[in-house]
RNA sequence: GGGCCGUUAGCUCAGCUGGUAGAGCAGCAGACUCUUAAUCUGCGGGUCGAAGGUUCGAUCCCUUCACGGCUCACCA
């Protein structure tokens, strides 16, 4: 069934392939590949962001599948600068006072943890490893505070006229000759609010900080305070890391963009190369149209699409869609149909379900790619989303007692249905259309007003259902219905309609006598119980 | 202005190492005494944006053009 072999049509495993071709082979100096990711966690870390991780991993796994060691690292770029304050902090202007420090300096907003910054890292790094994704996490404020990248900055500084004329040729107005390479994090205030005045061609290097008017001379190898600008940083980096592949978001992508200058930079700067890279595309929500933008307020992040996709699922989002493509995830009603193609290509995975050869290659490879982990042996048991959003609206909400309806399950089988089995009710709760909604009555409940001849086939119902309820099926009980109906002069439409009410207090609700028997005989009768005296 | 990406059935899109095009939804027909987009079965000749080129053969490669979109030219 593995279908990992060389002839893989799957995006990840052609950039696999691209990374073995282009920069390999593989040395006594050079024991692994290195796959790259990062962001600035300059706000949450939304849907969007993690398109870029998600890329990065299903590349990893893609190499290690090939048996390529290979080492997944994520910059946290925490060592940028708080320009400006999101409007969705709970006291936004408390924290214009931290305008221009690098954002480990602001503190939590939400007081949980030592930093801005360290927040939103957290928040992500918690949630990553339910993925199966683990990467190594590298924070630019420690490296940067450790003087770790000193000699980079130094050949920053060395190559200073390179690097800006590199610049200039994309730039409408061209750098200064007195521009450097680097910025500088006033030790007097800790803002970036600094001019560099002189660099003395090695490791010292003096500033004047704008605010106290005060200036100082630091030495690279200690200083805690000079960081590299982002187009001579990343570079700067990818030759530090020995980077091979590192997607970036279409911003970074075009003549002139930051990747275009990294590269060229990278390569008459710090004598390496640019890695491997595509060009990922954004994500929309449907339904919110547009930008994921935390000033418009519609941010999403990997939380609020874990609480209605199980994580395979959202693998499968993103291992399914080629990157390049921008593609919008739906909370609606798309999202029963989401997971009847993940079903389904489970499925096909398995051999359950026969389709073309080449169809069932392309759908397996995605369906590894899902996995947060080994793919079982076996085919998993399915439950429909669908069927298991009405038991648990049923069950009102209660995952075991909507599970064990379904069945014996092995303990394994249990684990990842609750997970299912969680998102179903979520998403009843939260995103549903109303119409899909209800909640069902019971004996304690006080009963509808329907009329008369409804009331007599309401009974009728009960009484059938109490001698007979285990010999009917679908169908019969479907035909009993409305024959019941007719009999006694009421239209098959105006006993449903009764039906529903007396059931869900509503005028529709799941197909009726499917419902029932997914009721359960004991259940229907409690509800009808009050319908039957008198 | 530069760069990138699209343009395939009414709609949303698959089709990516070239061999005369497919899936879902909609629609049509039939079945079901039926109720939520989601019962079942059957039905898909659409100039694959346009024009050239390469090829035995192109939706898929090359060139040009048209239309649509994105992105850079501030900061990251």
């Amino acid at each position: 069934m593995g279908n990992t072999g060389s002839q893989s049509t799957h995006w990840a495993d052609i950039h696999a392939d691209k990374i073995v071709r282009d920069r390999g082979p593989l040395t006594p100096t050079k024991s692994h590949f290195t796959c790259a990711s990062g962001i600035t966690p300059s706000g949450t870390v939304h849907i969007g962001n993690f398109r870029e991780i998600i890329s990065v991993d299903l590349v990893v796994r893609a190499l290690k599948d090939k048996g390529v060691p290979v080492r997944f690292i994520y910059s946290w770029d925490d060592y940028d600068v708080f320009r400006k304050v999101p409007k969705n902090l709970p006291d936004p202007d408390t924290f214009r006072q931290y305008l221009r420090l690098p954002i480990t300096r602001v503190p939590d907003p939400w007081d949980e943890y030592d930093s801005y910054a360290r927040a939103h890292e957290k928040r992500l790094e918690e949630v990553l490893p339910t993925l199966g994704i683990a990467p190594e996490y590298i924070y630019q404020t420690e490296r940067y505070t450790a003087s770790h990248y000193a000699k980079g900055i130094r050949v920053a500084l060395e190559h200073r006229d390179t690097i800006r004329g590199i610049l200039n040729e994309f730039r409408s107005e061209p750098l200064p000759a007195e521009w450097w390479p680097v910025s500088v994090f006033s030790r007097f205030t800790g803002r970036d609010s600094t001019t560099v005045l002189s660099w003395d061609g090695e490791w010292g290097l003096t500033y004047r900080c704008d605010d106290s008017g005060r200036e100082e001379t630091v030495d690279l190898r200690s200083a805690d305070c000079v960081k590299l600008p982002w187009r001579v940083d990343w570079p700067m980096r990818w030759k530090e890391e020995g980077v091979d592949f590192e997607p970036a978001g279409k911003e970074h992508h075009s003549a002139g963009g930051s990747f275009d200058t990294a590269r060229r930079i990278v390569e008459s700067v710090y004598g390496g190369s640019a890695p491997v890279t595509f060009k990922y595309d954004f994500i929309s929500i449907k339904g919110m149209g547009g930008k994921i933008s935390s000033s418009l307020g519609n941010v999403i992040d990997l939380n609020d699409v874990l609480a209605v996709y199980q994580p395979e699922i959202v693998r499968y989002l993103f291992a399914g869609t080629r990157p390049n493509a921008e593609f919008a995830i739906s909370f609606d009603l798309d999202v029963i149909k989401i997971y009847e193609d993940y079903d389904r290509c489970e499925r096909v995975y398995y051999g359950l379900d026969e389709v073309g050869e080449k169809k069932r290659a392309k759908e397996s490879r995605i369906y590894e790619l899902s996995q947060t982990g080994d793919v079982a042996k076996e085919a998993p048991v399915q439950i429909p989303f669908r069927h298991l959003c009405n038991v648990l609206l049923i069950t009102a909400g209660d995952i075991d007692a909507a599970l064990a309806r379904f069945g014996d399950f092995t303990e394994e089988d249990l684990k990842r249905h609750r997970v299912r089995a969680a998102c179903a009710w979520n998403w009843t709760q939260n995103h549903a259309p109303e119409d899909f909604r209800f909640s069902l009555r019971s004996s304690s409940d006080d009963p509808v007003d329907i009329d008369d001849a409804a009331l007599v086939c309401v009974r009728r119902l009960a009484e059938e259902l109490e001698a007979n309820f285990d010999d009917h099926d679908e169908k019969s009980l479907q035909e009993f219905i409305y024959a019941s109906a007719r009999e006694n002069g009421l239209e098959p439409a105006d006993f449903f309609t009764a039906m529903y009410q007396v059931l869900v207090e509503k005028e529709k609700g799941p197909r009726l006598s499917g419902f029932l028997i997914t009721l359960g005989r004991d259940t229907v009768l409690d509800i009808l119980k009050p319908y039957r005296k008198g």
